[in-house]
Parts: C-alpha cells; structure tokens; sequence
DNA sequence: CTCGGGATGCGT
DNA sequence: CGCATCCCGAGG
C-alpha cells in the first residue's frame, strides 16, 4: 500500500520568516523519489539558522562555493558534508538575498525507509541525499515536501544542538520538535514529555 | 566517553 | 599551501 501523492508546498511556504517557517514545517512529508519508489519520512525535528549574524549560520562567511544556495530563492535545499561522515539537509527560507534556512535534524518513517533516521546525518543517508542536491528546487522531484494536512499535536522549543561555539547564540530556542515524536536526534527533557 | 573522516574557510 | 574547525555517528 502506497500513499499517492499530495500537494506540494508552495514557493510562498518558504517564503516567509525563518521562525515561522520551522514549526510549520513540523508535520510535513520529506519525499525522495529513488528508482521508482517515494521514499517518505514526517518531518519531526528541525532548527532555524538564520542570517549573517547568527554565529552558529554558515552564512557567516558570506556567499562561498559551500554557502550559495542560502544566498538565493526560498525553497531550495542547501546540503553540505560535515566531520566527513554526514551530509545535512537544509531548507532554504527568506526572500532571495536574505541568507537563513532550516536544518531537517529528524524525521519518521513513513514509506521505504529502512533504517534509522533520527539525526541529521542519517536520514540524509536514508534518503540518498548529499551535496549533488545542494540548490535543488525543493518543488520538483526528486525531492519535494508535501502538505498531507497533519499537525503536531504540540511543538516544543529548545536550543539548537552541538552550537556551543556561538556564543551568545547558542541559546536561542530555534530547535523545534514534535514533542510526541519517538524519533528525535535527541531526547526532550522529561518535563516537555509529559502529559 | 573517543575518534575517524573530508571539506571548508582562513591565515599565510 | 597548512591547519583548525566542524549543525555527526559508530563504537566501546
């Protein structure tokens, strides 16, 4: 049994507010069409990095051969390989020229997906991600997001993972998890679990 | 906890 | 060019 496909999400959706854009994306369907399958994943934990200023964005170098695809439309994925080992999968938000995106550090199995993808490396590796998808517009295939019309039942808010270089940053809570997700990269403090 | 792994940006 | 650094993951 195979889900079809949805609508998916507008160049407007990105379009928007890095902040706002985050928690939107919470409840969302990653979709990778490889060989002939979608291999599908529910969005679960992201974090929002945002403008040349924010010490932990990698926009902080300006526009690099690494860097471009932050610097230009919303919409488009921006990937990059870190420690050698682990591809990351970023969401291009903001008007062109502003420089933000959000990091997808999380997502749930839904289709085709055969091994762990809680954590930012690993569900790139699920999906078969790396950087040749660096500028991809994220409305066409093979890689798109899709409104299946569910919602978080609650969002929760923390600091943003492995930034303790950032300085004053480094407490921003611009991490945003499905809170009753059983797949995040890291664990939620017990008093956001309960209930 | 350690540590591999490879690209990147920067100082030279 | 060298080299410190890095939004991690596997292994112990």
């Amino acid at each position: 049994m195979t889900a079809s496909p949805r609508p998916v999400l507008p160049r407007a959706f990105y379009d928007r507010p890095t902040l706002e854009v985050a928690p939107d994306l919470l409840g969302k369907y990653l979709v990778r069409e490889l060989n002939g399958h979608r291999r599908i994943g529910r969005i679960v934990e992201v974090e929002a990095y945002i403008g040349a200023e924010d010490l932990a964005c990698h926009a902080r170098f300006g526009k690099t051969a690494r860097t471009w695809p932050m610097f230009g439309p919303p919409g488009h994925a921006y990937v990059y390989l870190i420690y050698g080992t682990a591809h990351m999968l970023n969401i291009v938000t903001e008007p062109e020229g502003c420089p933000a995106a959000v990091l997808v550090r999380a997502i749930e199995p839904i289709e085709q997906i055969d091994r762990p993808v809680n954590g930012p490396g690993k569900l790139c590796a699920a999906l078969a991600i790396d950087r040749r998808f660096s500028g991809h517009d994220l409305l066409l295939p093979p890689l798109t997001i899709e409104d299946w019309g569910d919602h978080p039942r609650r969002i929760v808010t923390t600091p943003r993972i492995n930034i303790d270089y950032a300085g004053p940053w480094r407490e921003k809570p611009w991490r945003f998890v499905d809170a009753d997700s059983h797949f995040l990269s890291v664990r939620l403090p017990r008093r956001y679990r309960e209930r």
